[in-house]
Parts: C-alpha cells; structure tokens; sequence
RNA sequence: GGGAGUAUAGCUCAGCUGGGAGAGCACUUGCCUUACAAGCAAGGGGUCACAGGUUCGAGCCCUGUUGUUCCCACCA
C-alpha cells in the first residue's frame, strides 16, 4: 500500500498519536549509557501554580533543541522535568481560595492547611507538565521532581544544618523588607521598585538645649514615633553647635539625642535627617553605630501598634526567650490600629496643627513594592534567618571568572558579578506555611536553640523534653538553589548524580539570573565541589505584538496552548526559535506563527512530492552511482547546510540555524531541486528517475533529521512514511559534513544556468510574456560546456521551446530578437513583435550603467595601493574576479547596443 | 546615581571574528506551471539614528550626541 498524504498538514492528528509514540518507545528516558558522554539539562521548575506562558514555551523550546540535537548527536541526553511549591504564590491562591468560604489560614491550622495545600498541589500541580508535553518536550517523566518532595526536603535540611554548623547561616534581628499584604518577609531580590508620586514633608524639631527649630525633611512621617535620634553630619558647620544636643520629638515630646554620623549628607537638604532604626534600613546601621534604641511603631500586617503589641514583646522579654536585639515596642496610643496610610494622614494633620510641619514638596521617588503583590514594602526590624552571603559569593564570581561557567551572550557575566558583588546576607526565612519548614528547635525550658535533620527526641542543651519547632518556612529559591543537584539524588552518592552532575547547559531568563541562576552556582560550588553547569545560555522575554511585557493586568498575553491548538506545536516551537537571538527580547505575533505554520505546510507537501514518486518498498535512502549536475548542486548545498545547523547549534544560535533551514528547505530544496527533479521523474529513463528519487529521498530525510529539534512533531510523521532505517527520527543518527559531497565546479556550473534562468524570467516578466508563449532560446557564450546540455532546464524552468548554444552568434538569426546578458553569456529570444527598440535601448543603457557603476568601484580599490598592499590575497582575488565579471558583462552590453545602433 | 541593551526596507527583525545591504509580513505585476494559492515567478522599496575618529576599506571597531528599553542602587 503507497502511503498517502493529506493536501494539508493537520497538526491535530499528528502530534498527540506521535508523542505517544515517543513515550512507549522510551526514547525521552536517560538509560546511563556508560559509553557516551553525558549532556544534561535540569529545567527551570515551573511554579505548580502557574499556567503555561509564553516565557515557558520560549525556555522549554530551546531546551527540547537543545536536547533532542545532542540526543541524535550521540550523547546520552538527561533533561531533567519538575515543578516549584512556590511558597508565596501558592499559600496566595489557597488563602484566597479560603477567603471564599470565608475561613482562615488560623480557622484551620497549620495541618489543616497544609492538607489542603497537598490537595491542590495534586490537582493543579500537574497541570503544568501536561502542558509541556503538548510542546512536545522531551523530558525524562521517569525522574520528575518537585522541590517540596521527599528527596528535595532532604537536601534543603542538609544544606541548612551544614551551613548553620560552618556558621553561614544565622538567625538575628535584622532589617528586613516586610510584606504586609502576604504577611511575610522578603529577600531583597524580592523587591522591585516602581516610581510613586509622594512628597517630602519638613519638619520641624527643636532643640532642647537652644530651642531652636532645626529643620529636616522625610518621604515616610508616620515611622517618626518610632525616631529614636536626629542624625547630622559632624563636619557640617551649620550644626557644630549642636554637638552633644537633643531634641524633643513632636508629639511624644520625647527627648531624643542629636549624633553624628556620616550618613547624614550635608549636601542633602537642610543636612537633618530622623533616624528610625526599627523601620529604616539606613537608619538601622545609623542606630547600631551608636547604639540607639529600636523602636518598632507598625505591626506586621502594617498596622501602628498598640497596647497589645507593647504587652506581648514585653512578655516575651520577661520569660527570657526574646534575646538581644529585640525592638521595644511603642503604644502609640491614639494611632494604634491605623493602617500606615491612615496613621500618615493622621500624624501629618497634628504635626501641622502642633506647627512642626513647615513645608510640603511634591516628590517622585522609587518604592520599593513586593514582587508577589506588589504592595508597598515596609522595612522592618525582624527576627529572621539568613545566609552569610560573602564566603559563599567569592567562589562563584571566581568560577564565572575563570570561565568554568560560561553565559551566553558573555554580557550577561557582568550582570551577574554585579549581583554577586552587591549581594548582603540572604534573608531566607518566611512566615508562611507552604514550604520547608526551618530544622531548628526551641526548647520551652531552657530556650535554647537546636538544628538538626530530624527532631530532637530531648533538648540537647538541658534534657527538656518540651521542644518547640520553628514555625517559619525557607524562600521558595532556597530549595531552587539545590535543583541540578537535588533532582539527581544529592546529599546521597546516587548513580544519576555521579553521571549525570555536573550538567551542561541552563536555560533560563534573564530577569532570574540574581534569583535562581547566582544562588545555583554559589551552592553547586558549596555543597558538590562543582558548578552545577558549565554554560547558562540566557533568553530575552517573550514580548506581544506591540513590544510590551505579557501581564495579566494588561490582558495582552497569548495562550500558547491556544497558538498550538489553531497551529500546531512545531509552528509555535518554530516561531519562537526563528529570529531569537541569546539575551534579546522577542515579540510574538499571529503573523510569525502563520508564517511557521505556512513553512510546516510546505515541507509537507514536498514531502507528498516525494511520496508520489517513490516506489513502494523504496529501500533505505542511499545515494546513486551516477550523479546528475543538479544532484551534485544540491548535495553540495545540503552538506553546506549540515555544516552550518551543527556549528550554529553548538554556538547556541538557534535563530540563525533555523533560519538556514528554512532557506535550505524553501529555496534550494522545493524552489530549485524539486522542480528540477521533475525533469527526470516525468520522463521515461527509469535509471536517471531511480536516481533523482534516491537523492531526494537522501536529502529530504536528512534535512528532516536536521529540523527535528525544531519541529519534532511533523518530521516524525514525514520521516515515518519514507524509505527509514531505526525506529524514529528521534533517536536516528545526526548528519554530518561529509567531504566526498562536495562538488564545487558541478555546483557553479549549475547556478551559471539558474542565473541565466532567472535572467530570461526576469526578461519576460518585464514584456509581459505569459507562461504558456513558449519561445526558442539562442545563448551566445565562450563558456559552451557549461550550457552543452542545458536546454531540459530552460524548457523546464524558463519557458522555452528549446535552446542553441553557440560561442558565437554567427549562425543565429539574432535580428530582431529580445536580448538579455546574464553573465558570460547573452541570451537571445526571438519575440520581434513584443520588441520596442527604445525601450531595449533604455533597458541595455541603463544596465550597462550599473555595470559600469560597480565596474568603477571595484577599480578604484584595485588601484588604491594600500588596498593592495593591506588586504588579504582571498580578497584581492575575489575583486579581481569581479572585475573580470563584470568588465565581460559591460563588454557584451555594449556590444548588444551597439547592434541596436 | 551606576550599569547594560538597542537604533538596519512601511512593519517585525537577521546580519556571527570589518571586505559586493538580507529575510518574513505588507506592497506592485503576471501565473490554478498536476507537491503546496498556507502556493509559483518577477519586481519596487534602505544616507544601516546623528557627529567625529581608527582603517586600504565601517551597518560591524572607538569616542561623543540623541531616541528608546531594561537591570541595579539605602537618595533622608
């Protein structure tokens, strides 16, 4: 039975049948083949709360590429899939998803909803993985993982209890960046800064010793109860008389000290500044240095505290387990329980009506707003937990230094050094629930502190057995910072780790290169001895049409399941591979993906072109003894190509390899060589038509094997139905360059004749000359050879009757026939009723201007001395040629006027 | 404030280590030439942001300017 295609490619009835193709036949599962070398990638874990976007299917693109390339190349390939529990944005939707049904996370416990929490990670965390298998990804399932599983759970208790032994890792008050709306601190990467309007208010503070009003000016007045200094700076003459001093803050009418310190700019302002230790970052140093007291004035949900709050941080004290350090809490009486927007409003209306605010000016500054929900930061002196980061950071910047990690574009090097270099302590704890819980222990009696991997059965410290675990959690990129080595089964010595670690390649975006990428290299380093990759090839984002960001607020982002639904995956995968240049941003459009579903179409359908033609029980392609001129072209062609798709993909130009695919596959393949080849297949030499199907078959398949990174799906079904030796194309062998296919003097000889091909289609489209006038071709050429045989070609492709060759024109009648110069030769077509001699006299003119016109320039270098003497011989030779060239052409435009009189 | 990217055809972008300006889409003209009208053939269209410099030679390298995008930073 022949095999027989649809006019259309359907992408529908092709990729589901062959992804399940590919996951009976195994071919995704890493086997630890000892003979191969190893290629591995681990990819960046999807939040299980997330929905496939684009940014996904850009990343995932070019890892299944990648993968698939060296897989066919002979590595024994591991793509590592899995999922991130994504702390704070999926305690967000279950919260959420309580409010509904009116309950909180304090209704039912911290059990309770950690049980829900497993639910829903059940039911939506696969979600995601389905998702990515309609891309076509493919990912060894066999080692799916997901960072809050038991094997990642381990390895983050490791990491922690080893860090906290080497005293990297401490638990202190600290300034951290409070989120008020998730109810939970943040890491400084955390944050991101959006432009705000505000003011700056001056206020007035007078001195107690002079009573005078000493002026300063604050973006934040409602932290100012929780003032516990003014600072200026010792070297301003302005205030050097009120050294020693103090002042009494307005509305407390508490007296606070006026300290030197370096932090006060004189060039700022009045040179004043209040120091707020509790709520301040700057003035928390400020505070240490000279050893203020920490006055904390908001609650954690951003409240101003009360009586409550005073009471509670004072217990604490009283039973001992507050250590040092510990803020004071402010009643602040009048303003507890006022949100910090509702307290500024109203500590602004009794400083003016008390007459301490003395001016307002319109500001805009940069807030910093929580990554999550982006509400605004409160900074907040807070007992939390943190990585020591500089002994970790100097070894990775060294590793990047000493190229043992490689970024690709090199820019983004730098923009990782900088990360690293400005890198301060690494808040890692998080009041939430969702997450790995902090392996620390109190004990009730003693109040001691204890880490380790499991609980303690007693306090190690007294024998108490009432021991009491840390209730906060660890940033979710804690757990992500172990993935290369946690998905492969570290701490233990497993067999995957000591194959497949360190992995090569890291795909990922640049906008996580300080979150996710950093944090890998230091641990990798840390914990294994090694970088957990050598090469972290960095993608630009995934922008719509217009050039703006994809964002749920502005409803402008595009499903990607909904692009392969109306396109199919290999024109979404194609889409987004074309074009992508490592680190640059890329906009998506409709368009493209016509343009790549329109690509898919065509390849398909030369793919039915051969089918038509095969035989049936086609043997395996393998090429003929005796090669026509234009199979030799196009095998030379082809060869080019294996060259370039193999040393682009090796460089990471995916864009700029699929883009020699489609030329090769458009231009040479279905435009040149198929419609050549039917020359041979549509007449009667059955040795010259097995022949021309052997080559295209040959070529066709290896070309398909050459896109399948690209396109899995549709070069699957295509390499299926022709003549194929192995089970898939997937796991067939890579072409390689191969010397003995290169055929340079065939190949030139061949596109002498297609340029002249063109040329005289060029002529009759100018005369308006429809396709069926056919006409008797004359070619006047010293280069006879070359055209002895061509007259199949221009009767195929140039609508000629037939074809004389001649050196000479001598015995062609040649008067009154349109002529043409292509190269070294001269056309002659005999048409005199469509001739108009002015305007072939014009035509001629004008083209021997342009002749002449490169003509003078290619002179004018060969004359320059320095050019001569400077450049390289290949290309001094390669003017000179030119010259020839074009001087012959000139010679024979001239001589065609000339005739023209 | 510091750093980086980017500026090429009407639109979206390639152009890798300097050596005859490219693609897709759009546009014009002619074609259902039996693989494909999601197609074929032919064509028009660019002072490569601007100004200097290096070089025999610059879209490409250097300096500056302008526009634009992004990252980082504690501007009270």
């Amino acid at each position: 039975m022949k095999k027989e295609l649809a006019k259309l490619y359907d992408p529908k009835i092709v990729e589901e049948k062959t992804y399940d193709f590919w996951l009976k036949g195994d071919y995704f599962h890493a086997k630890r083949q000892a003979d191969k070398q190893t290629y591995t990638i681990v990819i960046p874990p999807p939040n299980i709360t997330g929905q496939l976007h684009m940014g996904h299917a850009l990343d995932n693109t070019l890892q299944d590429v990648l993968i698939r390339y060296k897989r066919m190349a002979g590595y024994d390939t591991l793509w590592v899939p899995g999922t991130d529990h994504a702390s704070i944005a999926t305690e967000a939707k279950i919260v959420e998803a309580m409010r509904k049904e009116g309950l909180s996370k304090e209704d039912i416990g911290r059990d309770g909803f950690l049980e829900r929490a497993w639910d829903w990670k059940k039911q939506y965390g696969g979600r995601i993985i389905q998702q990515l298998k309609k891309l076509g990804s493919s990912c060894d399932w066999a080692r799916e993982r997901f960072t809050l599983d038991e094997g990642c759970s381990n390895a983050v208790k490791e990491v922690f209890v080893r860090l906290y032994e080497q005293g990297l890792i401490y638990r202190g008050n600290r300034m951290v960046n409070w989120c008020p709306y998730c109810n939970t601190s943040i890491s400084d990467a955390e944050v991101e800064y959006e432009e705000k309007d505000s003011h700056f208010w001056h206020l007035l503070y007078t001195v107690k010793e002079t009573g005078e009003k000493l002026e300063l000016a604050t973006t934040r007045p409602e932290t100012m109860l929780g003032d516990t200094a003014v600072a200026i700076n010792g070297e301003d003459e302005r205030y050097k008389h009120l050294h020693g001093c103090h002042v009494i803050l307005p509305l407390l009418n508490k007296e606070i000290p006026i300290v030197c310190d370096e932090h006060a700019d004189m060039t700022k302002g009045t040179g004043v500044v209040k120091i707020t230790p509790a709520h301040d970052p700057n003035d928390f140093e400020v505070g240490a240095r000279h050893d203020l007291p920490i006055v904390r004035t908001f609650t954690y949900d951003g409240r101003l505290t009360g009586k409550a709050e005073k009471e509670a941080a004072e217990e604490l004290v009283r039973s001992g387990r507050a250590s040092a350090g510990e803020p004071e809490v402010l009643d602040c009486g009048k303003y507890a329980g006022l949100t910090t927007a509702e307290a500024r409003k109203a500590i602004l209306a009794d400083l003016e009506a008390g007459g301490y605010l003395k001016s307002v000016e319109p500001l805009k500054h940069e807030v910093g707003t929580c990554y999550r929900c982006h509400t605004a930061i409160e900074p907040m002196v807070s007992k939390q937990w943190f990585v020591k980061m500089q002994p970790l950071a100097e070894p990775a910047m060294e590793a990047v230094e000493k190229g043992e990690v490689r970024f690709v574009p090199e820019r983004f090097t730098k923009n990782y050094m900088n990360w690293m270099r400005g890198t301060r302590d690494w808040c890692i704890s998080r009041q939430l629930w969702w997450g790995h819980r902090i392996p620390a222990w109190y004990c009730d009696d003693c109040g001691r502190m204890t880490v380790s991997k499991s609980a303690p059965e007693v306090c190690p410290h007294c024998g108490g057995s009432r021991l009491t675990q840390d209730p906060d959690t660890l940033d979710t990129w804690f757990s992500s910072a172990l993935w290369p080595f946690s998905t492969l089964g570290w701490p233990d010595e497993t067999e995957d780790l000591k194959h497949y670690y360190p992995t090569q390649t890291l795909v990922t975006g640049y906008d996580i290169i300080g979150f996710w990428v950093s944090r890998m290299i230091f641990s990798g380093l840390a914990y294994t001895g090694q970088a957990p990759f050598d090469t972290v090839l960095i993608h630009g984002l995934v922008r719509d049409a217009l050039g703006r960001k994809m964002s749920k607020s502005l409803g402008n982002g595009i499903d990607p399941l909904d692009i392969i639904d109306r396109y199919g995956a290999d024109a979404l995968r194609f889409t987004l591979a074309t074009g992508n240049s490592p680190g640059n941003d890329m906009r998506f459009s409709d368009v493209k993906v016509e343009a790549s579903r329109n690509f898919a179409n065509k390849l398909w359908n030369a793919a039915r072109f051969v089918l038509i033609n095969l035989d049936e029980n086609e043997p395996a392609p393998h090429l003929p003894e005796q090669l026509a001129p234009e199979d030799k072209w196009v095998l030379t062609k082809y060869n080019t190509l294996v060259k370039e798709v193999t040393d682009n993909l090796d460089k990471f130009e995916l864009g700029v390899a699929v883009q020699k695919l489609y030329d090769f596959i458009w231009d040479i393949l279905c435009d040149w060589y198929i419609e050549i080849c039917k020359i041979r297949l549509s007449g009667a030499d059955e040795t010259a038509k097995r022949a021309a199907r052997a080559v295209l078959v040959y070529v066709m398949s290896n070309t398909l094997k050459l896109l399948h990174p690209f396109m899995p799906f549709i070069t699957e079904e295509i390499w299926q139905t022709l003549p194929h030796d192995g089970e898939s194309i997937m796991v067939s062998p890579w072409p390689v360059f191969d010397a003995s296919l290169r055929f340079p003097e065939d190949a030139s000889a061949m596109e002498s004749i297609m340029t002249a091909v063109r040329a005289v289609r060029n002529r009759r489209a100018e005369m308006n000359v429809p396709p069926s006038k056919k006409a008797h071709l004359y070619v006047v050429t010293s280069n006879t050879g070359v055209f002895a045989d061509s007259e199949k070609y221009f009767v195929r492709l140039a609508s000629a009757s037939g074809v004389s060759v001649a050196s000479s024109a001598d015995g062609f009648e040649t008067a009154g026939a349109v002529s043409l110069v292509s190269q070294s030769e001269t056309i002659y077509i005999p048409m005199s009723e469509l001739v108009d001699l002015a305007a072939e006299k014009q035509r001629l003119t004008k083209e021997l201007a342009d002749v002449e016109n490169k003509l003078a320039q290619i002179a004018a270098k060969l004359s320059n001395a320095g050019f001569l003497a400077k450049a390289p011989q290949k290309v001094i030779d390669d003017q000179r040629e030119n010259a020839a060239r074009f001087g012959e052409k000139a010679a024979l435009l001239r001589a065609e006027l000339q005739k023209l009189g």
